[in-house]
DNA sequence: AATAAAATTTAGATTAGTCTAAATTTATTA
DNA sequence: TAATAAATTTAGACTAATCTAAATTTTATT
């Protein structure tokens, strides 16, 4: 059907689409560790096979065919991290360079039967929402720590930066999905914000707060 | 570490070192649905990488490493198609394609925690024995049905055609790992065998006596 | 609006893996 | 053992995906 490559280009030109319209070629060459001339090679073959909306120097967008595509690429990831972690006990820390590598197994049929196996799971380990089998996909729109005020509450529900460093941060602190934080203080100095937790209090970093999402 | 190609190569090069000391390029390109010219450029890059020893004219054989290699892909395969059949709950006849792309994800650890999920299986669905982590794999000898006598009998271990056609008429007749069988007659016209299962007689023909493996 | 800077595309190469056709080596057989 | 057939390798070409360096277009700044 479409090579590794080709899904690469489409599941990345999705996220990106997420926080701009058009996707540049600059955007897509730093997301992707390569170069613009390649991402530029790559979008006229995307384009050709009508995947992607592709105006030389104004960026592109996904078409339906292509944006379903891509979606279906973001379900086997986050499908696939879920089975890491809740049937094979992997952090959340250590799942994603797996999943990027199973998100090309080509089967439906086994994502389905995957998903079914673990009870139709709606969340990834990072909180992130798993689509369903016709691609449809709840955005659930979370706010950052940082977004809130002193004596404000919430509940974590998600990560910005998925990095692994950033990740076990969290874990050492107790700041994991579902867990309640309020904002017992917020530092003049340099803004960094002080958190009440069930059993304990953690204070952190403004950098962390943009970077730990939650609901109210 | 190593391609997509290589590790299909080493693979296959292991499987017909089963059956003959030497692997003829032609017998790789005829398994590997390929070129006997492709063959020698791979074979080349391999004996490169002193994964094969590789004499030009006479063939190859698997050195160490390279044997470590192509039993930890069979390793991934059987693994990945015991998940398939026991845990998501497909048939045997339907899992050989979908392990042809899962034996490549990479990760070692990964396999491992699959293995120890799965209660460490001895045996594929198709009877084919799984390699532990340290790479041994039990060689229990099988002996097709047609080597035996009027009523001597055994148990279906094993199938030497993995086809999907062969799989499923096998589950048709009731011809099913695990199932004990009695020849009761042998037909002299052309030696197909009545065989005598625990509810029913079935008869089959030479070839498929040929391809289905049992212990005595 | 002209110039400088940044972004993007084009031109020309490179590597992995494959192919066809031709050349070479090995095996068979008369 | 010489001719013939079969197996294998070599030569030259192609596609996908990438790269560097140069050219072009767009955007920002005087
Ligand atoms: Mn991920
Ligand atoms: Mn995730
Ligand atoms: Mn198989
Ligand atoms: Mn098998």
């Amino acid at each position: 059907m479409n090579t590794l490559a080709e899904e690469n280009y489409l599941k990345s030109i999705y996220h990106l689409s997420l926080n701009a319209e058009n996707v540049s070629t600059n955007q897509l060459a730093a997301l992707l560790n390569t170069k613009a001339s390649s991402v530029t090679d790559m979008l006229k073959k995307l384009a050709d096979k009508e995947l992607i909306n592709y105006t030389p120097y104004q960026g592109v967008t996904l078409t339906p065919p292509g944006e379903k595509i891509a979606i279906n690429i973001i379900r086997k990831h986050r499908l696939w991290e879920f089975f890491l972690v809740e049937k094979l006990n992997f952090k959340w820390d250590e799942v994603h360079e797996m999943a990027e590598e199973m998100e090309h197994i080509s089967s439906n049929e086994l994502i389905d039967r995957l998903d079914k196996f673990m009870g139709y799971p709606k969340y990834d380990p990072h909180g992130d929402p798993i689509p369903d089998c016709d691609g449809k996909i709840k955005v659930h729109d979370l706010k950052p720590v940082s977004a809130i005020e002193i004596n404000e509450s919430g509940i974590i529900c998600g990560v910005r930066d998925h990095s692994a460093g950033f990740l076990q941060y969290l874990e050492k602190q107790g700041l994991t999905i579902g867990k309640k934080i309020k904002v017992e203080d917020i530092i003049e100095f340099d803004r960094s914000m002080v958190l009440q937790l069930e059993t304990k209090t953690v204070q952190i970093s403004r950098e962390v707060a943009n970077n730990l999402l939650i609901t109210l």
